[in-house]
RNA sequence: CGCGGGAUGGAGCAGUCCGGUAGCUCGUCAGGCUCAUAACCUGAAGGUCACAGGUUCAAAUCCUGUUCCCGCAC
């Protein structure tokens, strides 16, 4: 193994949290762990600190979290740390080239897929989304674009009909924690070359809205199934349903499904048994498995059924 | 005080507005039917209705306070 190195590490979420978690562990020199300011979050509107800041401060780092790295003393505070590298996992702030520069070795990032496909900020669900059959974890140098610079290393994983994008973000940190200090200790080593993204294949992980968590009957069962587990469990897979006697529709949020049975014709959307079958749009059906209510936990659909029947030819809504 | 929902046998819910016998679906247990079953039939067990006060002849239900859980928002 080499040298420890001097290193910032900058990242948000959970899944930061591992990776930086590794680089501990591997005996690097953390000067400095930048992450997103707290903000008011949780029940009752709590200022929050992120995973990263939370677990760092609890294992002593120095934290840092600034709005911005746009401003010239901000800049220049990195810069004064001397670092051989930083890595960078989903840290949700753009990196000026000063900053991009100032570490000996450059920054790393680890991007949840394998680019060039699904560049940008929700990777993991649109892979699933989308119905790929693999996908993984790359690390690379970065440079002023998006998700564009060269490729060290990659970490693959498949995806199946039973991957959710809570299945997969625990399988991607795990990959990430592995790959990230093997791949920082060969890049100082001087044992790989980065490899340029092809240009072929460029995708965009955009942003999930709102909208794009809304379920479209009328597309193919195949795609409503995906278009669920990539949404599972956060923000989850919305459609609404009006109960019986009632005229304010139900937020239903779904949370896993299977593809199954065949739509015999009927408008998409219809619920065809008492067990959640729903038909789409291609002639096929998914059948709900679990499910959410507003003011409720998950909910496997034979349970929720138990006291909330839903009986054939009800129609559910985007 | 960000907004909102909730606490009722083991699970999911109704009942609360308009106080008066604890209800539904499922599970569990026993028995039956069946070549057989997660199917079907019959029966049974299991609840201080979150907690504490108050009003009342009478409170799951009305009033006051408390605790705990959850959704939205990320």
């Amino acid at each position: 193994m080499t040298q420890p190195l001097r290193l910032a590490f900058m990242g948000s979420p959970q899944i930061a949290v591992d990776v930086l978690a590794a680089l501990v562990a591997a005996s690097h020199e953390i000067a400095c762990v930048y992450s997103q300011p707290p903000r008011p979050s949780g029940r009752g509107k709590k200022l929050t600190p992120t995973p990263v800041q939370a677990w760092a401060e609890e294992h002593g780092l120095e934290v840092r979290t600034p709005k911005s790295l746009k401003a010239t003393p901000e800049q220049e505070a990195f810069a004064a740390l001397d670092l051989d590298a930083a890595v960078v996992v989903a840290y949700g702030l753009i990196l000026p080239q000063a900053v991009l520069d100032a570490p000996r070795l450059g920054c790393l990032n680890m991007h949840a897929s394998i680019l060039p496909r699904w560049r940008g900020a929700a990777p993991i669900q649109r892979a699933i989304m989308a119905g790929d059959h693999e996908t993984g974890v790359d690390a690379m140098l970065m440079d002023a674009g998006l998700d564009t610079g060269p490729v060290l290393m990659s970490a693959r994983t498949p995806i199946t009909l039973a991957t959710t994008a809570g299945t997969l973000h625990d399988r991607l940190a795990e990959l990430a924690a592995d790959l990230a200090p093997i791949a920082l200790a060969r890049w100082a080593d001087g044992a790989i070359t980065p490899k340029a993204q092809p240009e072929d294949g460029i995708t965009y992980a955009h942003k999930i809205s709102a909208d794009d968590q809304l379920v479209d009957w009328s597309k193919p069962a195949a795609e409503v199934d995906c278009h669920i587990r990539g949404l599972s469990p956060f923000p989850g897979a919305i459609c609404r349903w009006t109960p019986e006697g009632e005229d304010t529709p139900v937020r239903l949020k779904l949370l896993m499904s299977e593809v199954a049975g065949t739509s015999g014709g009927a408008t998409p959307g219809t619920v065809l048994d008492d067990k959640l079958l729903v038909a789409c749009g291609d002639g096929g059906a998914v059948r709900i498995t679990t499910l959410q209510r507003p003011g409720k936990g998950p909910m496997s659909a034979s349970v929720f059924l138990n006291g909330t029947p839903i009986a054939p030819g009800t129609r559910l809504s985007a």
